[in-house]
Parts: structure tokens; sequence; C-alpha cells
DNA sequence: ATATTCTTGACTAAATCTATCAGGAATATA
DNA sequence: TATATTCCTGATAGATTTAGTCAAGAATAT
């Protein structure tokens, strides 16, 4: 598993969007959201590539152009901005495939599946929204409302 | 946030020697975990030095000689031994110094630190026996009982 | 037309990972 | 005491990956 700078550009430049879009600002363009969040602008030139081929962002060329977020910043998960842009979350040393200690499972083999899951419910519930909102998770929004309704 | 090879060996290792404990060997050879384990043995020569280092495991030398835990296997959490050998398990991009941006916290500074608490409270209270026992974690447990009883 | 902005792909230096290896120190046993 | 065994330590090195640069091209607003 492997987190690296890559994937969190990409985060911090996305929220950075989600942010423009509150104040009313539809495209921004990477040199502005390389400066505000210094980030490398070619390397982000690099990232919004992926996460356009992957309709988190959407872009248009020429004067006025720029990037912005293709979905309300509520239906767009943290956990698939890093997927769009990370070659490596998987925790399991085989990628899932159970070949881990010569062809069969390794003792941890089932540990770092619960792992990944962990980790990628923890990413999957966080939407832009909701780390701008500085809320907690929408699932655990969700659970408090059964509650207190209960 | 970097999780290698070498911690998932760590993890593999421990967990070895804590099968090996629950069938009464005390200590066991580096060569025969690594054998077992498919590890290969002067890696595994380095990983058992840290983790000897940060007082998981202790060691004999000489013939019957080899490693143990050094402590009961519900007392040795996942955490320890990943925190032992691996050199970057933080997620923030400021090692937690929140100067991410130009001095000062980015914008996902703090959704960091929170993935950060996340991934620490997984690992921090899973055991060896949790694992071997395929049990979840110890915590859960503990509510689970209070829930019961109360 | 022209300036602007994204688009694509090639390229590179530095860092890190994943080991390997050799020689030394401690210990059990004969 | 001699010897085989096992851990202990530090140096080293190739392969991979990361982090970032660069250049040329395509689309678009004015």
């Amino acid at each position: 598993m492997n987190l690296t700078t890559k994937g969190k550009y990409a985060v911090t430049a996305v929220l950075d969007l989600a942010i423009q879009e509150q104040a009313d600002v539809s495209y921004s363009k990477i040199s502005e959201v390389a400066q505000r969040q210094s980030i490398p602008a070619p390397y982000l030139e690099q990232i919004f590539s992926s996460l356009r081929k992957a309709e988190i962002l959407s872009a248009t060329r020429g004067p006025k152009g720029g990037f912005k977020l293709s979905r309300p910043k509520d239906k767009i998960m943290i956990g698939e901005i890093i997927n769009a842009v990370e070659r490596n979350m998987d925790a399991t040393q085989c990628s899932g495939e159970g070949i881990c200690n010569g062809g069969s499972k390794c003792i941890a083999h089932n540990f770092w599946m619960d792992f990944n899951d962990n980790v990628n419910k923890f990413l999957m519930t966080k939407s832009l929204d909701d780390v701008i909102s500085q809320r907690r998770g929408s699932v655990q929004l969700k659970n408090e409302v059964l509650i207190a309704t209960g």
C-alpha cells in the first residue's frame, strides 16, 4: 500500500476546486490551483489529466477555460480521487489473489483484506463536502439520525 | 504513507512465531520462519533485528537459539510491529507539522489527520491473538460485552 | 488571427525498496 | 576446550518508483 504525494496533491487540488465552486467560480486554471495549493503546475497537469479521465473533473480549453468538478461536491468521494491517481492502495502482498505464500494465502492475508476494507470504507464515505464542512463522514451521520429517531 | 513488503513480512513472521508458541515451540530460527512463510532469510534477519530493538521479540544465540515473542500474543498489537519496521506510516504531507501549504496547514491536513487516526486505531486494536483467532478487534469485542450485559 | 489553456507523451534525477553478503559475537554441547 | 550453530551488525547494490520537467500539439474565446 502506497499513498504518495500524487494522491495527496490530487485531494488537495480537488478540494480547492470545490471551494472555488462554493464561491461561484466555475472554471479554475491549473496554474491558479497550483499556486494556491503549492503544487508544481506541470505535475498537477498530469494529475488533473487522470482525474478528468476518471470523470471526476471536466475541462474546457482556451481563454476562460480550466477545470471544474463534474458532479456536486457531496457526490465526489475522497476514495474516488485517490483511486484515480494512485497505483497501489491494496495492502495485501498478492494484490488480493491469495497467492502470498507459495500459491496459497499467507497467514496475514485475511487481516490485510480487513485492513483494506477499513481504509476503503473510510475513504469512500467521505465526500468533498464532508471534508470542507469539517463534518464527520456521511455514513456516520446516517447512524446518528437512526439512533436519535429510533 | 507507505506500507511496504518489509512491514507485511514483519507481520507475517511475528504471526508465525505466535502460532509456533501455540504449538509449544519456544524458540524459532530465522531460517525456519523464512522458509515457512516464503520470506528471504537475510531480509528477515534485518526485520527481526528491528523487532528485537522494539522489544517485540527476544532472541538467544547459539544452538537451540532463535527468536520468540517477548510478550503474550494478546499483548502485541499489529500496529506495534508495523511501527517498528516502517519508515513512514503518516498520511499527512508535512509529517503532522502543519506546514503543508507554505508554512500553514493545507486544506486537506485535518482530513489526513483523521485518516491517520482511523488507520492507527485499526492497527493498534488488533493483537496477534485476534488475528490468529480470526476474531474481530478487542475494542469491538468489549463493546459487544457492554451491549450484552448492559 | 492570436493568445490562452488544456492534452499527451517522453524523459530524468533522486530516493527508496528489496534485498544480498561477509565477518563477528555469543552460546550449547561433546 | 573445541566446534557447530545461531544471532548481530553494517556495508553494499540493483531495480523500481516517485516526483517532477519539458516540449509540441489541439481546441477555444475574443
